[in-house]
DNA sequence: ATTAATGTTCAGAA
DNA sequence: TTTCTGAACATTAA
């Protein structure tokens, strides 16, 4: 569930942890599986003690904190993870404590409930060969115009799968790839390749427009409330959504579509029949 | 009681 | 090469 505008705004809420130093890393041994903790812990915590914090940062849906030692520890939340510096929803699935020396926050924990995601530290050259731009595609707050369409325009794939797809460009997931196309007026089912010349440039103008709207209300903590910032409050994008999740309601902006509701790649994609007129060419 | 669904990424197959 | 499928996992709803 977290996508770039939920993962930009975790970010932004442990900040103060930059300038602190790293003390120790603890595993709590909770009653689920343990996550992907990479490398083992001993090695981990050997090379990152004592580390001051140096920066936070983020690459597509994952949040990096920097370290003096040109290290970074990547957290990847995947599904259900929160990075946090208040209280964790629960005490089972605290993941990873990581508490500091000297910043205003003394503790940053990883908590996630289905722990699929991840924590990993990366060396220079990990990061190097970890965020090559073949295997993660530049973030889609980074792109320019050409390079949207140069890393998009030759795929068959249609647009709404391809947005997804975090080679091409990184960040974007199920909920905001509908939000982009309603406000790009671009049916999701239209193949890259078709995509005409002229809607490129309102393509990239919609990925930032939602994107950065969507961060500006803290992203969307959808149904389950799993999503949370860094200080366990709801985002409040949810209650701006335009498409997704309104099947059979009223189009916001032509109002007389209805919202409709397809599956593609074995998600649902949500879109308006009448201002998303462009069509597939198969 | 079991089954499906959730939504992201990766490995492996088509 | 590109695209598709199933698994990873925990929890809830049917």
């Amino acid at each position: 569930m977290p996508e770039l505008p939920e993962v930009e705004t975790m970010c932004r809420g442990i900040l103060a942890i930059v300038g602190g130093v790293v003390q120790r890393l603890d595993v709590p041994r909770g009653a689920c599986k343990p996550i992907r903790i990479q490398p083992q812990l001993r090695e981990l915590r050997r090379r990152i003690a004592g580390q001051e914090v140096t920066g936070i940062g983020r690459k597509g849906k994952r949040v990096l904190v920097q370290l003096a030692n040109r290290h970074v520890l990547v957290f990847e939340p995947r599904m259900t993870g929160l990075v946090l510096l208040s209280t964790p929803p629960d005490r089972a699935h605290v993941r990873v404590i990581l508490t500091l020396l000297g910043s205003p926050a003394p503790q940053l924990v990883y908590w996630d409930r289905r722990g699929l995601g991840s924590v990993r530290l990366l060396s220079p050259g990990e990061q190097a060969r970890e965020f090559s731009t073949d295997r993660l595609g530049p973030d889609a707050l980074d792109v320019d115009v050409d390079e949207l369409k140069d890393r998009f325009a030759g795929s068959r794939s249609p647009i709404k799968v391809a947005l997804m797809d975090q080679g091409r460009i990184a960040g974007i997931g199920n909920l905001y790839a509908s939000e982009i196309l309603f406000v790009a007026r671009i049916h999701p089912a239209t193949p890259c390749a078709a995509i005409r010349t002229t809607d490129w440039p309102r393509l990239h103008a919609a990925v930032r427009m939602v994107l950065e709207e969507a961060i500006s209300y803290e992203g969307s903590t959808l149904g389950d409330g799993t999503y949370r910032n860094a200080l366990n409050q709801q985002g409040r994008y949810q209650n701006h959504h335009r498409v997704y999740q309104k099947e059979g309601t009223r189009c916001p902006v032509c109002r007389r579509g209805t919202i409709r509701r397809i599956v593609q790649a074995q998600r649902s994609t949500f879109y308006c029949p009448s201002c998303q007129r462009n069509r597939p060419s198969r």
